[in-house]
RNA sequence: GGUCCCGUAGCUCAACCGGAUAGAGCACUCGCCUUCUAAGCGAGAUGUUGCAGGUUCAAGUCCUGCCGGGACCGCCA
């Protein structure tokens, strides 16, 4: 529980005796009753809206119950001062010494500070990327595996049971074409001149060393075959060649997901039959003609009967065809039967981290879901809008038909995991955002990546330099979770503190939202802070942390130094971030 | 035509699932500065939150309609 629950938990107490001694009705609902850190810091450490909700149904002046809360509140042992202010706020300080506490707790707890359990236990399957396995990974995958992956991470420290999950698209037709294009390479292995590349195969050439491989492995016994006797193995061979590309392409990001699913096992494993079977017993699957969309004209259109799904009893726009006319399931119909087994084992949340051209996707999916669970599972679906790479101010124009576009490696070659990571997670998934190559590496303020990190170094830079006069024990968190904190009293220090109290309430907040992007902002601000503070110690001498002709306060501010660099290591951690020990 | 996302300071973006005077950084103006290894520091100015209604004690936030940008729209995945 953040400290803003606990001191809510306190405040519905004081209500509750309120009531019973008849100085409010019985039927009040407390739940809309918040305790929040105020926007503006002049307001206190603390603000509820108590008086404002509860006057009007007791039939109360929100200001006149505003007095009564607070006289209450003024009671309570960690409550210095307590203020009633604009339209019923109530406003209150807490003692010095309970941030203190806080502080210690930090330096007990270590990077699980901030560590929640509101998640309680629930499971909960994340599945991102599942990109085609039909070659290396590029940037467009970049946002959606790392806002998965930060997702994941979040949701853990917030106290849910979470698997990361890797749908493998490997039964389509692509996963067709991209054998037909290792084909050619293992002719090409084999001494054929191949010439270019025939429009519609994949001229890539990762997939050179896949026809060597296959030569390799195999000699020219394919060669005199028909398509039909060897597509089968060329699939299943460049499949996996793809996804152990996509695979390092991920770990070089940090992502190691907990899960792969084979679209192509579970369609062979007569999984879609089943889910279909299901469905229609359900009376939701039926024989009909599509209307097509209004003010669009498909150049070619012409009704059709179809196997469709009634996805419209959901919330669906329109049912959705789940047969092809091969005779083959779709992609959707598939994907039904991939969310039926998640379902099935045991995930009755689960949350699907898409491109935002799958937007069109979303309701569908949805509808599936509620359908095959009977609405016992819900499906949540983040749509991950564009990134527009820009250089130096000036736009990246890439195309895949140039051969121009850009890899996720070549973008982690030149400017790191961590700095796409975290410039990645800067900005709300559902906002188009710019990532500027040459910007992200500046060491400068408007570099968040950096700017964070400088904070964090500067911290075990300081931690360093205060070797020459203490013990490395002393400057365990252990120990300096012991030292006396009195003398930490400076207004920009309380602030400090009061700014990394509230990282547990910035990891709930962000989780219950699934806005991994609010951790950015909460490492801005906590780095302002810091490096706000280091600065006023170059001015005034008085500040500076280390003293050596004060081995009491140079303790107490070394444990306020410690701390602000965990609270910086808690949240990197959610993003997959390394702190740095140093910059150079 | 329909669905979804976005629209906030000159620019890039926040605003904690309704709260008080809408905030940061950059750019701009004015001062200061030679380091607890370090990005210079401090101060100032910057808004009809696309438009119009509605709900509420309270709306950038929720609802309706419009305008603008993006993504998508029957057997591609």
């Amino acid at each position: 529980m953040n400290l803003f629950e606990t001191f809510r938990a306190q405040l519905v107490t004081i209500v509750g005796e309120m009531i019973a001694a008849k100085a409010l009705p019985t039927d009040l609902n407390l739940d809309r009753i918040t305790v929040e850190p105020p926007r503006d810091a002049s307001h206190g450490d603390l603000t509820t809206n108590a008086a404002m909700v509860l006057a009007g149904p007791a039939g109360l002046k929100p200001r006149e119950l505003a007095a009564k809360i607070a006289e209450q509140l003024q009671t309570l042992p960690s409550v210095m001062k307590v203020e009633v202010a604009g339209p019923g706020f109530v406003n209150f300080e807490l003692s010095v010494a309970f941030w203190h506490d806080q502080m210690r707790d930090i330096l007990d707890q270590g990077v699980a500070f901030g560590d929640s359990r509101i998640g309680q236990g629930k499971k909960v399957n994340v599945e991102y990327v599942s990109a085609n396995p039909t070659g290396p990974l590029h940037v467009a995958h970049a946002r959606g595996a790392v806002t998965g992956d930060a997702l994941a991470l979040l949701l853990r420290k917030a106290g849910y049971d979470v698997t990361t999950e890797y749908y493998i698209n490997d039964a389509g037709s692509q996963v067709d074409t991209l054998a037909r294009s290792a084909y050619l390479r293992y002719r090409e292995a084999l001494g054929e001149t191949i010439g270019e590349i025939p429009e519609g195969l994949y001229p890539g050439d990762y997939l050179i060393d896949v026809g060597k491989a296959l030569a390799a492995r195999d000699g020219d016994q394919w060669l005199i075959l028909e398509e039909d006797q060897w597509l089968a193995e060329f699939r299943k061979f460049s499949v996996a060649a793809m996804m152990d590309l996509v695979r390092d392409d991920l770990q070089c990001l940090g992502v190691v997901q907990d899960v792969f699913t084979s679209e192509k096992a579970l369609v062979d494993a007569g999984a879609v039959d089943d889910v279909l079977q299901t469905l229609s017993d359900k009376g939701l699957i039926y024989i009909g003609a599509l209307e097509p969309p209004k003010g669009m004209k498909p150049d070619d259109w012409e009704p059709r009967p179809q196997t469709l799904f009634k996805a419209t009893e959901f919330g669906d726009d329109t049912d959705r065809p789940l047969r092809k006319s091969d005779g083959s399931w779709t992609y959707f119909a598939n994907d039904i039967a991939y969310h039926l087994d998640k379902y099935r084992r045991g995930f009755n949340l689960m949350i699907d981290v898409f491109g935002a051209d799958h937007g069109g996707y979303v309701k569908r999916m949805k509808a599936a879901t509620t359908a095959i669970s009977g609405g016992e599972a819900e499906l949540e679906i983040k749509l991950c809008q564009m990134v527009h790479l820009m250089k130096g101010g000036e736009p990246m124009r890439m195309s895949k038909r140039s051969g121009n576009f850009v890899t996720l490696r070549e973008l982690i070659d030149e400017v790191g995991k961590d700095v796409v990571r975290f410039i990645m997670l800067t900005r709300s998934s559902d906002s188009q955002m710019e990532f500027d190559l040459q910007k992200v590496l500046e060491q400068s303020r408007d570099n968040p990546v950096f700017y964070v990190q400088y904070a964090h170094a500067r911290c075990r830079s300081v931690l360093r330099n205060a070797q020459e006069a203490l013990s490395v024990a002393d400057l365990e968190p252990s120990h300096l979770a012991k030292v006396p904190l009195a003398r930490i009293d400076d207004p920009a220090e309380l602030e400090l503190i009061r700014i990394m109290a509230n990282w547990p309430r910035t990891v709930e907040a962000a989780a219950t939202a699934q806005e991994p992007h609010r951790i950015a902002y909460y490492l801005n601000d906590l780095a302002t802070q810091f490096h706000g503070l280091w600065n006023m110690g170059k001015d005034d001498a008085r500040l500076r942390f280390i003293h050596s002709d004060d081995r009491e306060l140079t303790l107490a501010r070394l444990a306020l130094v410690q701390a602000v660099a965990l609270v910086i290591a808690s949240g990197l951690a959610v993003f997959g971030v390394s702190p740095m020990e140093e910059l150079r």
